[in-house]
DNA sequence: GTCTATAAGTTGATAGAC
DNA sequence: GTCTATCAACTTATAGAC
């Protein structure tokens, strides 16, 4: 081994761990009741070497939610190799629901960030995570539409903002079965959808 | 008019000015975005002086909390004068409906300061924002349970989420128009459900 | 009871040695 | 490229004058 892959491997990814840690702690503690020490030590990264990195704080807060647009673009991506558009969607709400006891601790990652986000009068971040969540809505939306139902992009609506309503109530009162009782519903509701008229 | 009145008049309701400036500045800015200066500035209360009426920001937060716990209580006790159960379910949602253009900036007041309290390790305030959701869920499931519906527990739970899912999305998309129609789906909803058969 | 001044602690960010 | 030491700004909370 030379002592440039030592150096690739030890030291090399550092950018990379400590974009996954800020996905994963700011996720955990929020924007705000995150310091750059914490993420810092998360990664095992020096705390003054992460400005080498990331300039300031919200370039983090941006890897971080590329880090999960990115999580779920594979996801979607796995879908996309079932030939059933219902299927996708049954076996998305079916990750959903595995998801659950993560969700009933932090809610959903995309869902919490933003609303954080939301609070921001200034014109920083406060709409990235909004186009996180446009990502999921136009992939559900197209699933819709390949099934021939009316109103795609409704029901895109309608099958997002149950997770985001099951997950917020999942969290706030850190009950992973209504994970359960909500998805379950979810998926009665996918099959009982049929193309409009005769 | 005494002096005691002018006194009670002027300075005796700064308590109650700050509990309800809390309440509207919480949630636009949240709670780690906001100082005690923003509240004291909003209550028009100079700074050090909030000290003398809650001793931690916490107790402001807690004292926030519980005007919003106050307020829905006040809006559903109104709605328990309408006869019918249905009624007082659709008024709910019209209710939601009507504030689409706050929810769309700032979100649900309860459900976004669950979502950044949930966030919290230490066992302070996290679990207070549950229980005010928790009590609109009793009361929704009152309602279904009046209407003799099997498992109105359960609808009670995906009437709330819909509401939540619905405006963590009108206020990530920044779009009001989106509690304008999930809420329509919502009244169909209710519309539709009948006890079950015979 | 009301308010000013300030203490005590924390955080984001930088300068500069190695 | 990597890391240590430190600055400057901010925030909660308190002490004490009025």
């Amino acid at each position: 081994m030379t002592d440039s892959a030592v150096s690739r491997g030890r030291g090399g990814d550092k950018r990379r761990r400590l974009t996954a840690a800020a996905a994963r702690v700011l996720h955990e503690q929020g924007v705000e009741r995150t310091t750059i020490a914490d993420i810092a030590k998360a990664a095992d990264v020096p705390v003054g070497n992460v400005y080498y990195y990331f300039k300031t704080k919200d370039d983090l807060v941006q890897a971080a939610l590329a880090e999960h647009t990115h999580h779920l673009a594979e996801l979607t991506g796995d879908l996309d190799r079932l030939p059933d558009p219902r299927d996708r969607l049954r076996s998305l709400v079916a990750a959903w629901v595995g998801q659950r006891e993560v969700a009933a601790r932090y809610g959903c990652p995309t869902g919490t960030l933003a609303v954080e986000l939301d609070k921001r009068a200034d014109g920083t971040l406060d709409r990235e995570a909004g186009r996180a969540i446009r990502q999921l809505l136009d992939w559900a939306g197209a699933q819709f539409r390949e099934l021939g139902l009316s109103d795609p992009d409704d029901l895109a609506l309608t099958l997002v903002a149950g997770y985001q309503g099951m997950s917020l109530l999942a969290n706030a009162l850190r009950d992973p079965d209504i994970m359960i009782r909500e998805g379950a519903r979810l998926t009665r509701w996918l099959d009982s959808l049929a193309p409009a008229g005769r």
